[in-house]
DNA sequence: TTGAAAGCGCTAACAG
DNA sequence: CTGTTAGCGCTTTCAA
């Protein structure tokens, strides 16, 4: 077990102070001659000398983490937004410290807590509550908190989002385009995540206006789904699906796909894909993809920013998504 | 921008010296008065004290980091993968840093150094190189390191890996079965990933020796998959696709529902499934289903056992894959 | 039962 | 152009 190299090692071997060999890792070779700053590089070569960060954050308060709290890490989801996140970053040098709150609201905050006790220099969350106090201690612990995905209340975070009204009003329209009669919109509970309830109003938005029958099933892990689509489908009304994100509309297609209901003869079918796998599925599924990857990016953009600036952009920055219009309504 | 309150600050207020108060926060109260104990107890609570675990990290040499490298992050494969070690290492009170090499082999190098530099305790590696001595420099500088889904050469390292050999011949049998008459794989490049040439020798064996024609299609960026399907399906022969992983199968699927082939009527299908969607494709895919997550876990428990032994237990954990029979052969 | 003091590996005044 | 010195926030002998 040989032990590390440190920079006292590296300055007594160059001859030279610690002073300078720290001058020469930071750049600040004010007016260093020549010769030092050659001998300093090939002893580092020659020891193989690495800094430790740990130090220097130390030192320095600067750490280079950025902690990244996803709510569920196995939703595909998740993966896209932080390639997105962990391009930007590690092309400014900085780590990504990533944990996975499995949409436990207790676990994400001792998560947070983690991370603040690991000195980040900021966080980027997809959070479970809506309530903005809940992150009141980041922001008492000074530290620059990005949002992406869902925003709380009020919105006192920088947030980065698909842009949900637009693309679900559209997706409404399309729906409606097609003469439907009933659109019943399965979500998740609407209360626990804005997003949910933001993606709602516009379907009821555009349903109402056009005086169409509007339906909400709020599912759980209870709810028999299958036994209400079933019922949608005996009914005599001209019936659409609108899944609210990637998961609900991979169970809807489940049940379909496993009863081998015709779409969209007798049932239509729509809604948010996370996957952006629906095109394989039964003829084509008409819908929603988000811009998930460039969500990310944009989300370690403002982080990076935040940083530079030591300031908070309490701005909303929206993504529009991209609707894939396909067989399936 | 109050500053954070230090070790001493609490030594202070409670009127006893550093020494104790860290005593207490490592449990080492071994005959402590009652009342001190009690009095660090409200003093922490009162200042919000939490300890900074880069000081921790820098005197004590350990840094509950354990640094994970997945070949790509957008793949499904890596999130089921990071959940899996996420919820192991986590209740053992380590964090991950996670990084995405990107498919990218000198970007794994630089990455790698990074997280030494960051003083990981350990490394868990989706490796991108198959030659050991590539990942000399981590075991110089004394740092466990599990590999996951992919060994290296000579095997060196722990490994923990699905059951390829068995998984795949228990498929190929399985296309035999149907009496199909040539079986095509499409893989990636083989050479580039020992995992390919497991599963296509695998294949190889089985249909070999019944005698069938096996046919291998390395497919890159460039090549004309799609083409390639059409002379398949237009030659005379029975013919089974077995697609070497998830992207692969995916591509291939997306292919035949583009262009409307009846499944399995003019080819048969079948392949590994990182998503675990394919029951929702076609007629529903027969597939192999890795057991991604039970991965993660034993990779993060290896790794447990590895810093807790101080030692490397050179041994490969094989993980049973599930077969899902469908309707596509 | 507790404290003083040294030091982990690094940075940054301040002085030459 | 370079070195001395004093810490960053913590742990750990050693001594009381």
């Amino acid at each position: 077990m040989k032990k590390n190299v440190t920079i006292s090692d590296v300055a007594e071997q160059a001859g030279v102070s610690k002073t300078t060999v720290s001058r020469y890792l930071n750049g600040r070779f004010g007016n260093m001659s020549k010769e030092t700053k050659e001998r300093i590089k090939e002893v580092i070569a020659e020891m193989n000398y690495r800094p430790s960060k740990q130090a220097q954050a130390l030192k320095s308060k600067r750490s280079y983490l950025i902690g990244i709290v996803v709510a569920d890490i196995s939703n595909m989801y998740s993966s896209l937004l932080l390639k997105g996140i962990g391009e930007v970053l590690g092309k400014a040098g900085y780590q990504m410290i990533i944990m996975d709150a499995a949409n436990s609201i207790e676990q994400e905050r001792e998560l947070l807590d983690r991370l603040i006790d690991q000195s980040v220099e900021g966080v980027i969350l997809q959070a479970l509550s809506r309530d903005a106090h809940h992150y009141d201690h980041l922001k008492k612990a000074n530290i620059p908190l990005v949002l992406v995905d869902r925003d709380v209340e009020p919105s006192i975070f920088p947030l980065v989002t698909t842009d949900n009204v637009t693309a679900t009003k559209k997706i409404a329209e399309e729906i409606l385009s097609k003469n439907y009669e009933q659109v019943v919109v399965v979500s998740e509970p609407l209360k626990d995540v804005i997003t949910r309830e933001l993606r709602y109003e516009a379907v009821k938005e555009v349903v109402i206006a056009a005086k169409r029958k509007l339906t909400l099933i709020e599912a759980t892990a209870e709810t028999n789904l299958s036994e209400r689509i079933s019922e949608l489908i005996a009914s005599p009304l001209k019936t659409a699906l609108f899944a609210s994100n990637g998961r609900v509309l991979m169970e809807l297609l489940t049940i379909l796909v496993n009863e081998q209901v015709p779409i969209p003869e007798d049932i239509g079918i729509t809604g948010y894909d996370d996957w952006n796998l629906s095109a394989l599925v039964g003829p084509g599924i008409t819908s929603i993809e988000q811009q998930t990857k460039v969500i990310g990016e944009e989300a370690a953009n403002t982080m990076l920013e935040c940083l530079k600036a030591g300031a908070y952009p309490v701005e909303t920055k929206t993504i529009p998504a991209i609707i894939q219009l396909r067989k399936s309504l």
